[in-house]
DNA sequence: CCCCAGTCCTGCGGGC
DNA sequence: TGCCCGCAGGACTGGG
């Protein structure tokens, strides 16, 4: 499930494409619904084909293959999206293809299992409205333990369920949530509105700590999940969790049995001697 | 404004 | 053995 860590990994993955020429662009017949893209294939088809790539950057977990032009193809990946340089996966999953000339990578795929992410041509207007500031908050591997507090302060929402929501800071899913909460000693149910400045100030350097080990690792490839590296190969931080998928498990601090709650229809772990509730 | 349930999608594992 | 159901959750929508 791509969270920041695994579309860092993507857009590190995608760096021999800067420089190249797009020459060709195909979305790919599957055998069920084709995912979300937008304009239609022709248009956006003529708008990149003749364009080189200027850069690969990343806006929270969003990977942008920046175009001369100044248009920049978003790809979205969701829960099973990848950005592949080499074979896939599964052919059958296969989105998009765009070839490429003038580098040392012929072509690089959007591969996406349940099709639930979606690629879009954005022109620089369309990139400003998509990403504007209140849409989404600071990035996570930057936002400060004020940045938390002027924009969670008050809500009364479990600090673990408010992590998740990406206009008050981009990135975070509910993997990381999870692993970012046992390293800052919070209980995930803890409202937001009772959080002092000192935990904000450890959540957000959990934050940024956990989340560049687990770049360091390429991010997290679970059992039964699909996300690899551009060259198809599985991340490993999996090998590295605290408490995310490790319930009735013992904490690796202190022996204690991991828990799993649910939280807004979503499974959350925690460690319960590690994470107190104040 | 704030918050939450429902929705999309496919593969997998548990239960019977 | 095979089938069904629930679960996995990122981001968006609609509604209280």
């Amino acid at each position: 499930m791509p969270e920041l860590p695994e579309v860092e990994t993507m857009r590190r993955g995608l760096f021999d494409i800067v420089g190249s020429k797009i020459v060709a662009v195909e979305k790919l017949r599957c055998p069920r619904k084709p995912i979300l893209s937008t304009p239609a294939i022709g248009v956006f088809r003529r708008r990149a084909v003749g364009q080189t790539i200027t850069a690969v950057d990343r806006i929270a977990k969003r990977v942008l293959v920046r175009l001369e032009s100044d248009d920049a193809i978003v790809l979205e990946p969701r829960m099973t999206g990848l950005a592949l340089l080499t074979d896939p996966p599964d052919p059958l999953y296969l989105r998009f293809r765009f070839d490429l000339e003038g580098g040392s990578v012929p072509s690089f795929w959007y591969w996406d299992r349940r099709g639930l992410g979606n690629v879009r041509l954005l022109s620089p207007d369309e990139q400003a409205a998509a990403f504007e500031s209140g849409k989404l908050g600071p990035d996570a591997l930057v936002a400060t333990g004020d940045d938390l507090k002027l924009r969670l302060g008050k809500s009364r929402r479990a600090v673990k369920v408010a992590l998740l929501d990406q206009r008050a800071v981009a990135g975070i899913g509910n993997l990381y949530a999870a692993e970012i909460l046992h390293q800052a000693a919070i209980h995930p149910e803890l409202r937001c509105e009772r959080i002092t400045r000192r935990q904000w100030s450890a959540i957000a350097e959990a934050t940024i700590a956990i989340l560049n080990e687990a770049i360091k690792y390429e991010g997290s490839t679970l059992g039964d999940g699909t996300y690899r590296n551009a060259l198809n190969k599985d991340g490993s931080y999996q090998n590295k969790h605290r408490v995310y998928g490790r319930a009735g498990e013992p904490c690796r601090q202190c022996g204690a049995e991991i828990q799993r709650i649910v939280q807004t229809q979503r499974s959350t772990f925690f460690c319960p001697k590690c994470q107190k509730r104040r």
